[in-house]
DNA sequence: GTTAGCACTCTTAACAGTCGAGTGCTAATC
DNA sequence: GATTAGCACTCGACTGTTAAGAGTGCTAAC
């Protein structure tokens, strides 16, 4: 059996309807479409063959059929046609812009939070990371006696600071200088780079300093690893807009899987390489995750790529559109941070 | 109509068995209990009585009664006795803290995590604020050209940075001789003295560098705002777990009300002031929160309030139980920021 | 190949009936 | 006078039945 030109157009409005109403579609709803032009029987036929490929599902003999994951599969792969925004869409996004933010944080989660409000799903935003960037400085700056705080910038223009332990004896002075030595001994090294060495080239230098030292390398291999990058999370609660979600249970298993963020983790830093993913129901390793579908894509600054953002939905989400305004947001947040960075 | 100590002792008998159980209680279940020999019959002209007194409310004819709030209200003040802790519970507590927690923001998640883990209500910690506390440091760290980084260090050793826009012309070493000339001209001030010091005092000084003073005043004083201080929540699922809350739109009601993070600042700042606070269902100002309780303590460096946690439940809530694991958060976060900050 | 027609399936809503938990009242008892 | 046993009554929860409606699969006619 094949699946040729009309089978796939049924299918497609059997999956444009389904987004919509979330009802299991019946042969006559489709029929009665102007753009289709055939009796409820024909349709049914149609219907049966395709269930036998695979691409619908019955839930029980008397209701219509729903689309199956192959068939949401096929539907993002081939018959998905790229989606523009409206204007209004456009500028409802913009409305959610119009403060200044001046910290890479706040973008963060300006973004998250406008990005759940415009798809209604949930919403995902993985910080720029530091995996790629460059040390331009590194400041030590006195907090209390055996404190410090180490700031780490990057010549991408992001920064992070970590308290850090310090001997007795170094006063700001001291602290002051070593700033100095560090930032030139290392400036525009990679992070890591940077980290190894300290533990080679300084650690012979500065033997007196030696835990010292350790506690700053720390600190830069540190803000590589991905989970100590921040992760923005919005809109949770989005999902009980869904009827597919009005049982609790669903509910509370939705939940549980939002709450381990080593897995959302996982996912946004395997979607920085990629220009977009979208992950369908059981395509999605956690258990809980298997109802639902991930659309992520990534933010560059110039062509190296930062971060990602994405949203978890029902699979019956409307890919089209919300790739169109994940898409947008990545443009949008890779401005404004080139802007954060880079303005005059 | 008087309410002697035999009515107190069922009225609190009710309040015990439904918090238990959530379900309206009946006389025969009172008079079943060991403590109270009398016959349901007694027991049902002592609830009519308290029925009429306010303190019960009957959701139907044939069913049993449940406690109004004028009886939380008053079981809290007069009833309750305090709650002692055993042994596996502050052993299930520490065992949240065996990780070296080394910035206050991560203590701040940590036990937020454990307080909802712990109570099974949903929790909230408010961040130490910086209002009354004094600054040690300012140092500028170069970013990029045209950006620097604020470093605010105060005597309790909080921190907090942000960034700037400098003048084009100001170099590292500039900044250097700005952050050695402003930490020594504004020490030991609280902050919001140091920001009236700038645009009084200083600007004078270095009329040169307007705007870019104002930028500092500006993030001295934005320190004290209680909406810039960092409020963790968590375990906002829980009350799922409760049945009052599996109506999906009371679910939602009470998603919402937590999505209004300056209610909920509001709240947690007030009650930095106060030892402990307990707010029962319309007492709260949000009607999201109607049926919902709150329950805060203060913590403390030293003795100067430093910031509050909280949990939010069903007004059905184990009160005192609550009250102490609170107190005994309070405690451990005195003592883990103390340690964070004053240890040698 | 398409479609009208029809028997069949299954869900849902509505309705009546039963059960049981709990109440309120009264009269007897301590 | 306080307490309690007894009993009629109320109301929600649950159960079983029925009818309506949406949708299917199949067959025969076009």
């Amino acid at each position: 059996m094949e699946l040729d030109a009309r089978k796939l157009k049924i299918l497609q409005a059997i999956i444009d309807d389904y987004i919509l109403t979330a009802a299991p579609v019946g042969s006559r709803t489709i029929s009665k479409r102007s753009d289709i032009n055939l009796s409820s029987a024909t349709i049914r036929n149609e219907m049966s063959d395709l269930e036998e490929l695979g691409f619908l599902d019955q839930p029980h003999t008397s209701a219509g059929r729903i689309p199956s994951e192959k068939a949401y599969r096929l539907y993002v792969n081939s018959i998905m046609r790229h989606a523009h925004l409206t204007n209004d869409e456009i500028s409802h996004i913009k409305s959610h812009f119009t403060k200044r933010l001046d910290e890479v944080e706040a973008v963060m989660k300006q973004t998250a939070y406008a990005l759940s409000d415009v798809t209604r799903y949930t919403s995902m935003v993985l910080a720029p990371g530091f995996s790629s960037a460059r040390l331009k400085h590194l400041q030590l700056v006195p907090v209390a006696e055996g404190k410090a705080l180490a700031v780490i910038v990057t010549d991408a223009g992001l920064f992070k600071d970590t308290l850090i332990r310090i001997p007795d004896n170094i006063g700001p002075a001291e602290l002051e200088q070593l700033s100095r030595v560090l930032t030139m001994r290392l400036k525009n090294r990679r992070l890591d780079e940077a980290g190894k060495l300290m533990t080679t080239d300084l650690m012979g230098d500065f033997r007196e300093h030696r835990i010292f030292l350790n506690a700053i390398t720390d600190v830069l291999t540190k803000s590589i690893k991905p989970s100590e990058r921040s992760l923005e999370l919005s809109g949770a609660t989005n999902i009980l807009n869904y009827p597919e979600y009005s049982d609790m249970d669903k509910a509370k298993g939705f939940f549980t899987a939002l709450e381990s963020r080593d897995l959302l983790y996982r996912m946004l830093a395997n979607a920085v390489k990629m220009e977009f993913t979208i992950t369908i129901g059981s395509e999605n390793e956690d258990v809980n995750m298997r109802d639902c579908s991930v659309v992520t894509v990534s933010y560059k600054l110039g062509d190296e790529p930062l971060g990602s953002l994405g949203v978890i939905g029902p699979t019956r989400m409307n890919y089209a559109k919300t790739l169109a305004i994940l898409n947008y947001f990545g443009k949008s947040i890779s401005e404004i941070i080139t802007d954060l960075i880079e303005e005059d």
